[in-house]
DNA sequence: TCGGAAGCGTGAGCGGTGCTCTCGAATGAG
DNA sequence: CTCATTCGAGAGCACCGCTCACGCTTCCGA
């Protein structure tokens, strides 16, 4: 687990604290959310010091960036997982889509407060850590795989999106996009000119905004009053935009 | 403007020093965004005791309440005016959901804490009152209406939509949909069975949690060190995600 | 082995917040 | 002109993030 085990009595009793602190921490955002969390209910809860906190978190924000980098890594593992098991699947390009959203709309309904801490507005005065950018990108990549999977398949439809990509991704964002694990095999990705990447980034962008776009409706209540049965709505919904892409979702039913 | 003009010179002061409240409030919105709001940091501006702020507002939550309704109001009027202009220069619906789509991102950039304030995640422990959903439905309707008016003219393309509504929108808002004035004339929405309204409200649905999601990641800054253009990628982004119901929007360029 | 350094929890304290209440002054209706 | 209503001020309560000096505990190195 840890990259080094504590010996020393302090440093075990140290982490123990610090991990019960996350807990505590990681209950009180999934039971009010993160704009309620506070340092002083925290220690409370473990029966200490307001000050106490202090030893072991450097700030309020210290505390949300790592449980916003937990939420990245909850969230990508739950893709992850959607995209292993589509693949054992032998699943098309469409379902894999279809099975990654899905997954990652059950996650945001389950730890909704964490999807808002992540993709919701962004807190105040906080400004996003380099280290969260690393974690945040795993879940594009999970996103993304289907279309690539799909584009390396030759399956891949026209697009509005078809001859105005290119200058629209920053040059840095496609060198990423060439490093990403295919989903098919190692760096499925890597073949195509640089246009054909942008192009393809610019696809995935659109599905990502889209998918987000989806979740936050539901869960922020925009759809309340309209949508009789929102796990079919987002199914719809998750074909229409992968149609729009490019990407066909055979729907079953 | 106001449906009674106070005529007391006491009734006069407090609307104006309501006014000057409002005002207030709404440059403190713009510079810090809501959740930042403090009615004590208001009542300073104003060279007032903060306890004197409760005279005039309920608490801070019916303040944020009218100033949710208020850029509901803005939001609207712009797309409503972008549709008008749309309709004068005889634009196609492709066009003209372009039009109105840009119009709300336009919006999104230049107040964007007002946005934040109606389509980011609600305030913790605030409920939106019933007096919101009606200007909110405003936007939607602007929206949809470029929808609606290519299926008036027929130029509806195919859609993973087709055949899987119904059951999917509660009746309420088909009633609601059935009410709202067509585009291109009186209640073209009118004509259709359910099931095509349905059909027509889920393709809205579509568009509309689109249209956020993507305003969202970019405003949000989902995007940040990918998209090199954001207005062009967005431009795309719409037009793809409209050619997933069936829209075909032509992009100059 | 033992002394000093480092780590730790406490409690007071600063400035900020939303909101309530009382009190005296200003106001306007009858 | 009188008196009820309205208003602003200020104190106060409970909460927040965060800092700091203090004393106790633990550990490391000589």
């Amino acid at each position: 687990m840890s990259p080094d085990a504590p010996t020393t009595p302090r440093a075990r009793a140290r982490a123990a604290f610090r991990a019960d602190l996350l807990a505590a921490a990681r209950a009180r955002i999934a039971a009010e959310g993160a704009a309620q969390l506070s340092l002083r209910a925290l220690a409370r809860d473990l029966g200490v010091a307001s000050s106490a906190v202090y030893r072991y978190v450097e700030s309020r924000d210290a505390l949300l960036t790592l449980l916003i980098v937990e939420a990245y890594d909850e969230v990508a593992d739950a893709c992850e997982r959607a995209l292993a098991h589509a693949a054992a699947r032998s699943a098309t390009p469409g379902q894999t889509w279809l099975a990654v959203g899905r997954a990652l709309r059950s996650w945001a309904v389950e730890h909704r407060h964490s999807y808002e801490l992540i993709y919701g507005t962004p807190v105040p005065g906080y400004a996003a850590p380099r280290d969260t950018i690393a974690h945040a990108t795993r879940v594009w990549a999970a996103l993304a795989t289907p279309l690539v999977d799909a584009h390396a398949r030759g399956e891949l439809g026209p697009s509005p999106a078809d001859g105005r990509s290119d200058g629209l991704v920053a040059p840095l964002a496609i060198e990423l996009a060439r490093s990403l694990p295919g989903a098919g095999g190692p760096a499925t990705a890597q073949a195509g000119s640089s246009e054909q990447v942008a192009a393809l980034v610019v696809r995935s962008c659109t599905l990502f905004e889209a998918l987000l776009g989806a979740v936050a409706a539901e869960l922020f209540g925009h759809l309340t009053n309209v949508a009789a049965d929102p796990a079919r709505a987002f199914d719809i919904t998750l074909a229409s935009v992968a149609a729009g892409v490019g990407l066909r979702v055979e729907l079953e039913g």
